[in-house]
RNA sequence: CGCGGGAUAGAGCAGCCUGGUAGCUCGUCGGGCUCAUAACCCGGAGGUCGUUGGUUCAAAUCCAGCUCCCGCAACCA
């Protein structure tokens, strides 16, 4: 594998980013992440989708441009993947110069290449909404239920985009490649809804919609969403359709995965193919279309007043970093299906899993070897014990898992092997080998152990790069071995740590020891 | 009859395709250990697998009906 490219979803700027967003982004930077530990080269593309009526209303409400309140939010999902520390190579607006630019070239192209034509309809329009009701929409009355006013028949002409012409293919495709959608049983849905689909409307009067990018040679309309915000994957990447395209182009195209919501899986699967197959360009390989994130069971939404900001979460319990959280939200829900955010069960989680099991193994594992070496490992203590087999076993578990992008069902493997682990250490009872003075039987426990910490180590660093990192300072292990060569032998003989250098590398929320740390920044 | 997903111990889930005495994580209770972050290890309690009927020697698993939750369809990640 040489070279791997992921994309998330572009947000739409319209508010700040909450939890929903946050779970799309961790996701996609732990599978960024763990790739990374693959191939050479991987390329994570995300960004913001910040054209169309809402922002134009909700701009014009707070007395701003459009471009300041997509500047401002903007910065709003900047500053959070920061937090989250999520590691993407490009952030892309689509009020980028050159975004804006290639998207009236493919609209162009595909105009010339007559996949997109002229079409007048008449529909019902809402003068208070601005937009064309359905009519099942509308009350018995016939009124629209937001405004109680009657809607008028308005014709109107736009730009439609030939979809009926690619859906035996699109299905074609879905069928033949059953790992397109991700998961399976996504893709029913998917070849349901293609039964009915029409050719789509994919550009608005300008005097609707103003903020948006131009059609050109038409001063009359702007282009609609599917094709100025789908089409991002690839002018991020400089896509050309006139033309050469960039290296990065040429490199990275197609995809190897694009993650999405579950809610815009029917425009990523249909609409989105239809349109790379009129531009004659490859597909991406998958669609990962995940759940939602519940709060307490419920739905989050603005109306329930539950919409949770993830950085919110980090300074209600007083976190440092972003790690717990991203390992929460990536344990919490099954590939595809939804998960649910509570803070007791984030907490319980967190506790149990990278400070009790996995943390308190390290440490209570260190601690012994400074307590019976001074923190010196002998060459005689390098053994090949059976249960490093089931470490070798875990990073294969763990490499299938996300083969097939199941980032919740790899922590369960190498939570299991923290487990097995922590028993081999009581099953063995280093303190009483030490006590009964077979000194070379107990380090060899102890080196066992350490050395798996580092394969824990390198597993876990996707998840929780700051847990990783301690880890990894304190095994002297480097964190950058790639997958392929990482093996059990991983620690060196010698010296490997004194008593002051070891630290919890991660200490229990709500803990004690927690509050003792907060008090003395 | 619009389409799809789901209903399994207090919580979250696996098992269902390829029927054969119900499993995992967390929590809870009891015991052990003492190296460790009140941690770790062992054991227990707790489920008529939504409901009704069918197929079968045998159904959580296959079939049919029903009930209830959720999503999409309709610019909520």
């Amino acid at each position: 594998m040489e070279r791997f490219y992921l994309t998330t979803a572009i947000d739409y700027v319209n508010g700040h980013p909450h939890i929903g967003h946050a779970y799309e982004k961790i996701l996609t930077d732990i599978i960024a992440r763990h790739y990374k530990k693959r191939c050479d080269d991987v390329y994570f593309l995300t960004g913001t989708d910040e054209h169309g009526i809402k922002i134009q209303k909700t701009s014009a409400s707070k007395g701003m441009t459009p471009k300041e309140l997509c500047d401002e939010n903007a910065n709003a999902f900047k500053e959070t993947w920061k937090e989250l520390e999520i590691d993407y190579n490009k952030f892309i607006r689509t009020t980028d110069d050159y975004h804006e630019d290639t998207v009236q070239k493919i609209f162009k192209k595909l105009v010339d290449n007559g996949d997109i034509y002229k079409h007048s309809y008449e529909g019902l329009y809402c003068n208070g909404c601005e937009c064309f009701l359905n009519q099942k929409d509308l009350t018995e009355d016939g009124l629209c239920p937001n405004h109680m006013t009657k809607p008028e028949v308005v014709s109107e002409e736009n730009y439609f985009f030939r979809l009926t012409k690619y859906k035996e293919a699109i299905i074609k495709h879905i069928k033949e490649h059953p790992d397109f959608i991700i998961p399976q049983f996504r893709a029913n849905e998917v070849l349901n809804q293609l039964e009915n689909i029409e050719d789509i409307s994919v550009s608005r009067s300008i005097n609707n919609v103003s903020w948006g990018i131009p059609v050109l040679d038409d001063d009359e309309q702007v282009i609609y969403v599917w094709i100025d915000a789908l089409s991002n994957y690839i002018t991020a990447l400089g896509y050309n359709p006139s033309g050469e395209s960039d290296e990065n182009f040429k490199k990275y195209w197609p995809a190897d995965v694009q993650v999405i919501g579950k809610d815009i899986l029917k425009f990523h699967s249909i609409y989105w193919l239809a349109i790379l197959m009129a531009l004659d360009l490859p597909l991406p390989k998958h669609l990962l279309a995940h759940g939602w994130i519940t709060i307490d069971e419920a739905k989050m939404s603005k109306s329930l007043g539950n919409v949770i900001a993830p950085v919110d979460i980090l300074k209600h319990f007083e976190l440092e970093n972003a790690d717990a959280l991203r390992y929460y939200m990536a344990s919490s829900a099954p590939c595809g299906k939804d998960g649910n955010y509570s803070d007791i069960d984030f907490k319980e989680q967190v506790n149990a899993h990278l400070a009790n099991s996995m943390g308190n193994l390290l440490n209570r594992t260190l601690s012994m070897l400074v307590k019976y070496f001074d923190g010196e490992v002998k060459p005689e203590f390098k053994t090949n014990s059976a249960i490093l087999n089931t470490a070798k076993n875990t990073i294969d578990i763990v490499k299938d898992c996300f083969d097939k992008f199941e980032v919740s069902e790899a922590v369960n493997a190498i939570n299991n092997l923290v487990d097995t682990t922590n028993k081999y250490v009581t099953d063995n009872a280093p303190w009483t080998l030490a006590k009964e003075e077979k000194m070379t039987e107990c380090g060899q426990v102890l080196t066992t152990v350490l050395d798996i910490m580092c394969v824990i180590a390198s597993l876990i660093e996707p998840y929780c790069p700051n847990i990783a990192k301690d880890m990894a300072k304190q095994l002297s292990f480097d964190l950058n071995t790639k997958y392929d060569n990482l093996t059990c032998d991983n620690i060196k003989c010698g010296k490997l740590i004194s008593k002051e250098d070891i630290k919890p590398v991660f200490l229990r929320v709500d803990s004690e020891l927690a509050d003792k740390s907060q008090k003395k920044k």
